[in-house]
DNA sequence: ACGCAGTGTTGACGCTGTCAACATGCACCG
DNA sequence: CGGTGCATGTTGACAGCGTCAACACTGCGT
């Protein structure tokens, strides 16, 4: 053993915890069981978190930024000229982003939403949806007043989306037929926000 | 002691489980505390439900036949003569009871949705919504060709929205402000399904 | 009158989060 | 250079949880 003191113990906790928040949800990030697989005792957790709760919220915030990269690169990877056009295109590759992360990742997704309070935290995911819908409204895409509150009606409409077809209720539809229907999702978003 | 044979037993555990569900949801139904609360000991319960799977399953129920009813009881107090202008106020309504009852009574609503794995578990609700838009259909409030998914959108929206403003990240905002914003997220959805 | 199936109880096990007491080793101060 | 204090890791304990096995009572059908 090189060292009683780790160096990075910290690091190498969280790192456990995300592990099995993503293969297990929010009850799987277990303390003990986080201890185990970093090769430490239980309660060596305690010298770097208060509490369970604090490892948690750790694990929600990784869980926010891989959401908002992921939403990102889909922006970033568009390539369409006429700017109305790569508006509309942008808030629907945002809106399929999320709803992709979500059903790729249901377990840190999962941990990242029961482990946020306040918008502050989603703040990358959120920024990137006011940065769409402002191109759509910059452009002319979408009318000056459908723009008040048209981030609630699109998180809503997605992230309602992404929970009855994760852990849900439609948990059970085809990836074919969940497809078209998420297709059909984002055309009816674009049907309430355009004249 | 009038009997050592309780002769009831299941009912009141369940009520008792409701009661905690309610209060604490999900986690909080706890099969000890379950039993104290029924004046009878730990594991009687083992008698009438396989595990604490099975009891919250039970809970589940309840709460998704009181959704259902929050549903119905809403739609049946409208007073509208004109047809479209009735189907219209009926999706509203039953919508806006969604919400509501997600609200109101966020311990149940997430307990029976934490346990619900097909469609036919809130065959009731889901019905509810079904008839709604099949109203709008008939009337000819809402042209043919935006019914197919119709319910998948609707749900998506307010389902979103219920998790958003109740324990998810938007749990901060005024009464008075949620509501302006069901209101506008009800539009949307208007103008998503009308030409 | 009796025995048996249904129902409730007791006690145990291993798991969890958390607290208190103890051990270790690095960094700094004399 | 030698000691010491503080950060970090360990050990052991406790209560609470779900669950299993063994036991106890009770009333029903024969």
């Amino acid at each position: 053993m090189s060292s009683y003191h780790h160096g990075n113990l910290r690091e190498v906790l969280v790192d456990a915890a995300v592990a099995l928040g993503r293969e297990k949800g929010p009850d799987g990030v277990v303390l003990r069981e986080v201890a185990r697989r970093s090769g430490v005792s239980h309660n060596a957790a305690y010298r770097h978190f208060a509490d369970r709760e604090e490892l948690l919220a750790e694990v929600a915030r990784v869980g926010h930024r891989e959401l908002a990269e992921a939403m990102r690169a889909r922006a970033r990877r568009l390539r369409v000229k006429d700017p109305r056009e790569r508006a509309r295109k942008r808030l629907r590759a945002t809106g399929q982003a999320y709803v992709e992360y979500a059903l790729a990742e249901p377990g840190l997704f999962a941990v990242a939403f029961d482990n946020v309070h306040d918008l502050g935290d989603l703040a990358g995911a959120y920024q990137e949806l006011v940065a769409a819908l402002d191109e759509c409204e910059a452009t002319g895409y979408m009318p000056h007043d459908k723009r008040p509150g048209a981030e609630l009606t699109c998180w809503a409409s997605v992230h309602g989306f992404a929970m009855l077809y994760g852990r849900g209720p439609l948990s059970g539809t085809t990836k074919r037929e969940r497809d078209a229907d998420l297709a059909r999702l984002l055309d009816r978003i674009d049907d309430s926000l355009t004249p």
